[in-house]
RNA sequence: GGAGGGGUGCCCGAGUGGUUAAAGGGGACGGACUGUAAAUCCGUUGGCUACGCCUACGUUGGUUCAAAUCCAACCCCCUCCA
């Protein structure tokens, strides 16, 4: 591999987000002369990304630090088709009004990791000019670039085949479209390159070739390894659900500590990808080892934290996690239960606390963890499953702590 | 269209009339040990108003004192043949 020249493929090889290049030269010279404007495509299925997505909106930033000008493709109108990588199913087909929602809210994440002042940054949505496309032209100017044989190959459209699943018409459309977002952007935008999971390696070659055949320009692609954690899980999903980058849907606390609780062998890896630190520092901190370790766990998490949620959450979710972890004090940032106080006089078994604070998910589930020594009441183990809570266990604070496990903790407070 | 095999709990997979809320493994959760890590060991792993009750082995009916297990129809999957 000949030595890279453009500040932004150094970050990225440095920081370990290449796996794959169309052709990584041709993009170098193509970034060192400056003002690259690439893109990434995200799905509206959901309202909120999730840390897997995380990789590539990280490229997204390293790109304007560099000079670059991102572009976050919203998929509102290939969410309406429905994308058959990786599934078997059809995917349930979402209303307008609900992608809508989905966009803003994906929107407002990405306001903390990339700066769309001044049109340094675009968003756009491709239900913009999708939805205005023409059969017949499409067809003629589009569909003639491509083979059925060839859409027949990959793998999205192969399985499903080979399982004799059913493939609508309407999926299998889903690769020109992309194929079309980027050649569509590459005219609106002078955008010469798409980024993408190592998934999207096909998508993102169609995307290319369209705009070679089409309109003569030449187009990048480059995809990001498929970023797994050391034991082999892919991020983001833990056994509660996936890792939300919206505090909609996860608090700063349990996103600061998801990342706290990394494993050791991640941590210089994630650091390299998931915050701003010099390369540097990471190298230091990703020396040190055995419990000294944890000291740069606790810098990934606040500053994973802190590019998604803000300083100010991250501070915050640090020292609730300093405070109930290390100090073994009741803080008062812990998810809190309000009971009311009439309730809380006649005594309330503990399971059904344990329950309605979330800290387990059935008063069966919850009735176990006593029974197996894991609950515990104001940091006391408590092992009779009948346990009833009344006013006694109020601390001074006029809270009861109540922990499932060493790490999942909940207030009680009468109300 | 013809022949055969199969659909079991979060996943894989055993079970061919009662002792089956269903072996075993994986995963997950809890405990011990640690460093809020990994590895290892131990325990738990359908729900509830809990020494009892309810719901569960593709769906719906049936046989039986008793069905995941037997019968019928239907749905779906796989293999071979046309």
């Amino acid at each position: 591999m000949t030595t890279l020249r453009s500040e932004f493929l150094q970050t990225l090889q440095a920081r370990g987000y290449i796996h794959q290049c169309t052709d990584l030269d041709g993009l170098d010279a193509l970034a060192a002369a400056g003002g690259l404007t690439a893109y990434v495509g995200y799905d509206a299925t959901a309202d909120s990304l999730h840390v897997g997505h995380l990789v590539s909106i990280m490229m997204l930033r390293r790109l304007q630090l560099c000079g670059g000008r991102p572009i976050v493709l919203m998929g509102g109108g290939t969410t309406k088709v429905g994308d058959p990588s990786g599934k078997d199913e059809t995917r349930q087909l979402l209303g307008d009004e609900q992608i809508a929602d989905n966009i803003a809210e994906i929107r407002s994440s990405f306001e903390h990791f990339v700066d769309f002042a001044a049109d340094r940054a675009i968003q756009v949505n491709n239900a913009d000019w999708l939805d205005e496309l023409r059969y017949i032209p499409l067809l003629r100017d589009v569909g003639r670039h491509f083979t059925v044989n060839r859409m027949l190959t990959f793998d999205s459209v192969r399985l499903r085949l080979e399982r004799e699943q059913p493939l609508t018409f309407l999926e299998f459309n889903y690769m020109i479209l992309q194929a079309y977002d980027f050649l569509e952007l590459s005219r609106r935008h002078g955008c010469r390159l798409q980024m993408g999971g190592s998934d999207q390696w096909g998508n993102i070659v169609n995307g290319m070739e369209l705009g070679r055949r089409v309109d003569g320009t030449e187009l990048f692609g480059l995809t990001t390894p498929l970023i797994t954690t050391a034991s082999g899980q892919k991020m983001g999903k833990t056994a509660a659900g996936a890792v939300w980058l919206s505090p909609k849907r996860l608090s700063h606390y349990d996103y600061y500590q998801y990342w706290r609780n990394s494993d050791d062998a991640d941590v210089g890896r994630f650091l390299k990808l998931f915050t701003d630190l010099p390369l540097g520092e990471i190298a230091r901190l990703d020396a040190l080892e055995g419990r000294e370790l944890n000291e740069a766990k606790k810098v990934l998490a606040f500053e994973a934290t802190k590019l998604c949620r803000g300083e100010a959450a991250a501070a915050e979710a640090a020292d609730t996690a300093r405070r109930t972890f290390e100090e073994g004090v009741v803080d008062a940032q812990l998810p809190t239960l309000e009971v009311a106080a009439e309730r809380l006089e006649a005594g309330v078994p503990l399971y059904l606390l344990l329950a309605e604070a979330g800290l387990c998910s059935s008063n069966g589930e919850a009735r176990r963890l006593i029974k197996g020594g894991g609950a515990r009441v104001n940091d006391e183990k408590v092992e009779d499953e009948t346990a009833l809570i009344g006013p006694d266990r109020l601390l001074p604070e006029g809270v009861v702590k109540i922990s499932a496990g060493r790490k999942k903790h909940a207030l009680i407070r009468p109300l």
